[in-house]
DNA sequence: TGTACATCAGTGAACGCGCGTTCACTGATGTAC
DNA sequence: TGTACATCAGTGAACGCGCGTTCACTGATGTAC
């Protein structure tokens, strides 16, 4: 049911998506998923719940993965964008709830992946940091330069806009911030 | 009428947008809008026209306010998110039919304001720029970056998360992008 | 100036549709004695 | 082993609702003579 709810929102997107389609997709009648979720959204509620302990066990197995801190740091930009290709369901789930507030439980598990994140940038910039230097602040623009290229690259734009690759873009991008924040 | 479809646009998303009740909110009857737009998505593209018209205008206007290439592309950025905080519901619009490939007129347009931030990078990195320097990738990672940050914000995951505030975030990061594309 | 006509933005009633949700129900499965 | 009962996922019919869209219409405005 959850599985087939991430199809539908994989593949029309948040706002074409409808409980009755997900049922209809998972082969049950339209009031089956009831017995499981209060409502519609507590299933997607639950989509995205899914959605950050899969993220976050992404993100730990690539940090995990890589005894090098800067291959360690590449893998997470990596699997970042591979989530967001392979999963764009969930993805959406995960970002469209939150206009209002992130229920704790998902907020927890998402600060999970990015504390893994702020590890993996720790041990590529020395601890402690270089003076005037905020592991906190470039992990959010590391964050945001991989939320904002998984966008682009989700909608076509820069593939077909351009001809860039996102990987390519994601990962040398990464790497130009860091060495901005740690040069002079 | 495109006024109050982007006003209803803003309070409710791309996913709660309804026909009736931007009528509703214009002050005329449901039947009203077909008189000037063929159907719903026609006037939703016509609010994405505007948004890019807008936007396209507000980046030139960014670049040619300031005579020091820095100072015009930091003005370019804070720019982009002014423009993603100011316009949510152009903003939505704009990236919202994306799904599909880009009328030519919109793209056209958005492009002209693309131009005007490779144009201002360039003025920064020198002309011919190093080697090994794309502007056209660089301009994509800093189109990401701006990007990313405005949507984050937007769901006030920056602010409430972590205490970070975005115009700062995205100055600094793209100062470290550019940095980090030149140095060595 | 006054009359006849064309234009056209907006009306309000109506339509068919898919949605989220409820309800009493069925039928299979597991448990107690 | 067999019977009685509880549990519970799933059914299918029904509901009220708001949506996008259509239709014949009205009434104000502008133009021609």
């Amino acid at each position: 049911m959850i599985e087939a709810a991430r199809q539908l929102l994989s593949e029309r997107g948040a706002q074409g998506f409808s409980l009755v389609d997900a049922a209809r997709r998972a082969g049950v009648s339209a009031a089956a998923p009831y017995r499981h979720f209060r409502d519609k959204d507590a299933l997607l509620a639950e989509v995205a719940l899914g959605g950050f302990k899969d993220f976050a066990a992404r993100q730990k197995g690539a940090l995990a993965g890589h005894s090098d801190p800067i291959a360690a740091f590449r893998a997470m930009g990596l699997a970042y964008l591979a989530f967001a290709q392979d999963e764009p369901g969930a993805y959406a789930a995960m970002f469209m709830g939150t206009h209002g507030p992130l229920a704790a439980t998902d907020k927890a598990i998402g600060d999970s992946g990015f504390e893994a994140l702020i590890k993996a940038l720790r041990a590529m910039i020395g601890d402690p940091p270089p003076p005037g230097l905020d592991p906190l602040k470039l992990a959010c623009q590391v964050w945001a330069l991989s939320h904002g290229v998984a966008m682009l690259a989700a909608s076509g734009q820069l593939q077909h806009g351009f001809g860039v690759d996102p990987q390519e873009l994601l990962l040398e991008g990464v790497e130009r911030l860091v060495k901005g924040a740690i040069k002079p």
